[in-house]
RNA sequence: GGGGCUGUAGCUCAGCUGGAUAGAGCGACGGUUUCCUAAACCGUAGGUCGUGGGUUCGAGUCCCGCCAGCCCCGCCA
C-alpha cells in the first residue's frame, strides 16, 4: 500500500492547505510545513488510514481540533481524486479522521500484486545508467580460527544473513564479509604450543582435527597465562608470523584452511553465504591508519602507546578515554583493524570497496568499542558525505535458567549441537505425528521435512525475537506447533500447497475479483501491507518486523481458510478464493526466503 | 565512579516517527470436526506498562531522578 498510502498523503497534504491557506503559507515562510499527520489505522475498525493531525494543529490554527477536521474532510469530498480511492471520511473521537479504500481501490491494488514477482517491493534506482550502485557491506558472522563457532555466533549468523538478504532483494549491490579473528597473538600462542606437542599439524593438512585443535588452543591460552617462557616464545612466533616467516605463514595458512572447512559446513547446513575477508587482508592497511591518524593531529603518544582520546566519553578517572591504536611494543590490535577495515570499506577501488553503507552485526556488548571506532573514523574524514556506518547490536542467548546459554556441564554450546538437536527433536515430533495419524513417508521424506524444520525452527525464533533484548532460547517453544514459530508458518504454507493437491487451480486466469465475505477482505488488506513492510526493515533492520507480520499474515489466512470454503465453492469465488491463496502463499514464501527460511510443500 | 542495554499479563515477548478502550503466543478454563491437513479456528479469565516527577490536548513511547538485572570501561577481540 506504499503507493497509496503516497498518493493520499499528498491529497490531503493539498487538502490541509486548502482548508487554511493563510497559515499555511505563513508556516512554508517560517520554514514549518503543517504536518496532517497521516498513519496506517491503528485498528481495522478505523478503517486503513488515520489522520491525527487536527489535534496537534489545534495551537497553530488557534481552532478546536474538531473544527479542523471538518474543514479538512470538506476539502477532501471536493477531490476527485480523493473521491475515487476513498469512502467517505468519518471524523471521529476527539479529531480523529478515519479513512477507508473503496473495494475497487484495494481490489486494483491487488491487481497489481499478482503480476509483480516483486509483490509490490520497489526496487531501489540506479544512480546512473550501466553504473552500479556502490555497495552496502554487511559484516557478520565473524568466529575465529582454530575455534569451534558456538552460540555466541548464532545471532549475528542469522541476523546478518536476513539483512543481506533484504538489502539484495531492494536491489543493493550487497558484499557479505565475513570478519574472521585469522590473526594476532593467539596463532604465537597455537603455533608455539602445537610446535611442541604435535608438530605435524603445522605442516600437514588435516592432521589434527578442529575439535582436538580447541583442545590445544585451550592448552595454549592456559600455558601462555601461568608460563612466562612461552610467554615469550609466544611472541617471538607472532613477530616471525607478522614479518612473513615462511614456515609460519605455512602454518597459519593450514590452521586456516582447516577452520575454514568446518566453518563452511555449519554455513552450509544453515545456507548462508559470505565472503571470507579476515583481520589478516587489512595487515598492509595499518601503518596507513596510524599515519592518517597522526597526520589528521588525532594521534597522541600516552603512556608509550599511540592512542586517540575520544571526546564525551570518559574513562573511571573522569579524563577522556583513549583508543589504542599501536601498542608500547609496536603491536597493533583490534581497533587499528576495525579503522583499518572502515577506511578500506569506504575508499574507492583499487585500495578500497567504495561502500555507501556499513553494517555490523555484533553483539551489544561492543557497543562502546564501535561508538569509540566510529566516531575516530568520523574525526579523521574517513566517512564520505552521504555514507552511514551502524552498529546493529544485539543480546545474549540465555538459557531457560535467564543466563548465558551453555551445556550440563557448563561449556558453551557448539553450534552444530545446536543444530543437531533441533533436527533430532523435530524428527521425533514427525514421527510421532506420522505414527498418531497412521501415515506413511518415506525415509527421505522424514529427514528432509525434519532438517528444514529444525533449522527453520532456530532460525525463526531468533529472528522473531526484537534483536536488541537478550533472547531465551528454548527449543520447546521454537519447535511448538502453535503461536509465532516457524512450524506455524511453515503450516500456512502446506495447507495452501494442500489446495492445489486437491484441484485447486493456484494460477487460474480471473476475469474479474470479486470478493463478498469479511474474512477476504481481511485477507487482502494484511496482504497488501507486505512492500512497506520490507522497506522500513531496510530503514530499521530489525528483523523482528517482518516475522510479526509474516505470523499475522498466516493467522489471518487461517482465520479465512477456516471460515470461508475454497474448493466448495462456486464460481466465480472459487477461482477468486484461490487466487488470494496464491498470493498468500508468493508472499509468505518470500518473506520467508528474506529470513533465509526454506518452506515445505508437505510436512 | 563513568557509559550502554533491559524492566509491559503467571511464562515468553510485540508495541514503527507520542494518538482513540495497551496487544500476541504459551499456560489455564470453555467451545467447534459427516466438510480443503484440528499442526487449525472461536470464546473467557488475566495489567498501577519497575518507580517518582516533568513536558502537553494526549505518554508504555519524549526529558530528569531513583530502584533492579545484564554488559562494557588503556595496551584481549
Amino acid at each position: 500500500m506504499l503507493t497509496i498510502y503516497q498518493s493520499l498523503g499528498g491529497r490531503v497534504q493539498a487538502a490541509l492547505g486548502r482548508a487554511f491557506p493563510k497559515d499555511t503559507y505563513s508556516s512554508k515562510e517560517s520554514g514549518y510545513i503543517l504536518d496532517p499527520q497521516l498513519v496506517s489505522a491503528s485498528k481495522p475498525e478505523f478503517g486503513d488510514f488515520q489522520i491525527n493531525g487536527a489535534l496537534q494543529l489545534t495551537k497553530i490554527l488557534k481552532k478546536p481540533p474538531r473544527d479542523i477536521a471538518n474543514a479538512i474532510v470538506e476539502e477532501l469530498i471536493r477531490d476527485e481524486t480523493f473521491l475515487e480511492i476513498c469512502e467517505l471520511p468519518e471524523i471521529a473521537g476527539p479529531g480523529f479522521i478515519n479513512i477507508t479504500l473503496k473495494p475497487q481501490c484495494l481490489i486494483r491494488e491487488l491487481q497489481e500484486r499478482i503480476n509483480d514477482n516483486r509483490l509490490g517491493v520497489p526496487s531501489i534506482k540506479y544512480a546512473l545508467e550501466g553504473q552500479s550502485n556502490p555497495p552496502v557491506i554487511i559484516d557478520f558472522s565473524s568466529p575465529n580460527i582454530a575455534k569451534e563457532m558456538h552460540v555466541g555466533h548464532l545471532r549475528s549468523t542469522i541476523i546478518g544473513d536476513c539483512l543481506a538478504r533484504v538489502f539484495e532483494f531492494r536491489g543493493h549491490q550487497v558484499l557479505r564479509l565475513n570478519h574472521v579473528g585469522d590473526w594476532g597473538t593467539q596463532f604465537g600462542m597455537l603455533i608455539t604450543h602445537l610446535k611442541q606437542v604435535a608438530p605435524e599439524a603445522l605442516s600437514t593438512v588435516n592432521a589434527i582435527n578442529l575439535g582436538d585443535l580447541v583442545k590445544f588452543y585451550r592448552e595454549a591460552k592456559q600455558l601462555f597465562d601461568e608460563d612466562k617462557n612461552f610467554q615469550r616464545n609466544s611472541r617471538e612466533e607472532v613477530v616471525k608470523l607478522q614479518n612473513g616467516d615462511p614456515l609460519s605463514l605455512k602454518a597459519w595458512r593450514l590452521l586456516c584452511n582447516q577452520s575454514r572447512e568446518e566453518f563452511q559446513k555449519i554455513y552450509d547446513r544453515l545456507h548462508i553465504h559470505l565472503n571470507e575477508r579476515g583481520e589478516s587482508f587489512y595487515n598492509p592497511y595499518l601503518k596507513e591508519v596510524i599515519e592518517s591518524l597522526n597526520e589528521s593531529g588525532l594521534l597522541v603518544i600516552d603512556d608509550g602507546a599511540k592512542c586517540v582520546f575520544l571526546e564525551g566519553i570518559l574513562g573511571k578517572d573522569g579524563l577522556p578515554l583513549p583508543v589504542i591504536v599501536q601498542k608500547r611494543d609496536g603491536g597493533f590490535n583490534y581497533a587499528t583493524t576495525d579503522l583499518a577495515a572502515i577506511r578500506y570499506r569506504f575508499n574507492n577501488s583499487p585500495k578500497g570497496d567504495g561502500a555507501c553503507r556499513l553494517i555490523y552485526v555484533t553483539d551489544a556488548g561492543q557497543a562502546n568499542h564501535f561508538a569509540g571506532v566510529f566516531q575516530i573514523a568520523e574525526r579523521a574524514n574517513w566517512i564520505p558525505k552521504g555514507a552511514r556506518v551502524e552498529h546493529v547490536p544485539f543480546g545474549l542467548v540465555q538459557g531457560e535458567d535467564g543466563k548465558k546459554l551453555k551445556t550440563r556441564s557448563g561449556e558453551t554450546v557448539r553450534l552444530r549441537d545446536l543444530l543437531d538437536e533441533a533436527i533430532n527433536r523435530a524428527e521425533a515430533d514427525l514421527r510421532r505425528r506420522l505414527s498418531d495419524e497412521g501415515r506413511i513417508e518415506t525415509e527421505e521424506f522424514i529427514a528432509h521435512v525434519s532438517t528444514t524444520v529444525g533449522i527453520a525452527a532456530i532460525k525463526y525464533a531468533d529472528l522473531s525475537q526484537n534483536r536488541v533484548s537478550n533472547y531465551q532460547f528454548s527449543f520447546d517453544r521454537m519447535l511448538s506447533l502453535q503461536g509465532n514459530t516457524a512450524p506455524y508458518l511453515l503450516y500456512a504454507l502446506v495447507r495452501i500447497a494442500g489446495l492445489a493437491r486437491k484441484g485447486g487451480n493456484l494460477n487460474a486466469a480471473v476475469n474479474e475479483l470479486l470478493f463478498i465475505e469479511a474474512q477476504e477482505w481481511e485477507l487482502i488488506r494484511e496482504l497488501l501491507k507486505f512492500d512497506e513492510v520490507i522497506v522500513n526493515l531496510e530503514e530499521e533492520l530489525l528483523p523482528n518486523r517482518l516475522c510479526n507480520y509474516l505470523f499475522e499474515l498466516s493467522q489471518t489466512f487461517n482465520r479465512f481458510y477456516d471460515q470461508v470454503p475454497i474448493l466448495k465453492a462456486n464460481e466465480p469465488y472459487r477461482n477468486c478464493r484461490l487466487v488470494l491463496c496464491r498470493l498468500t502463499a508468493d508472499t509468505l514464501k518470500q518473506g520467508m526466503t528474506l529470513l533465509g527460511i526454506p518452506t515445505l510443500e508437505r510436512m
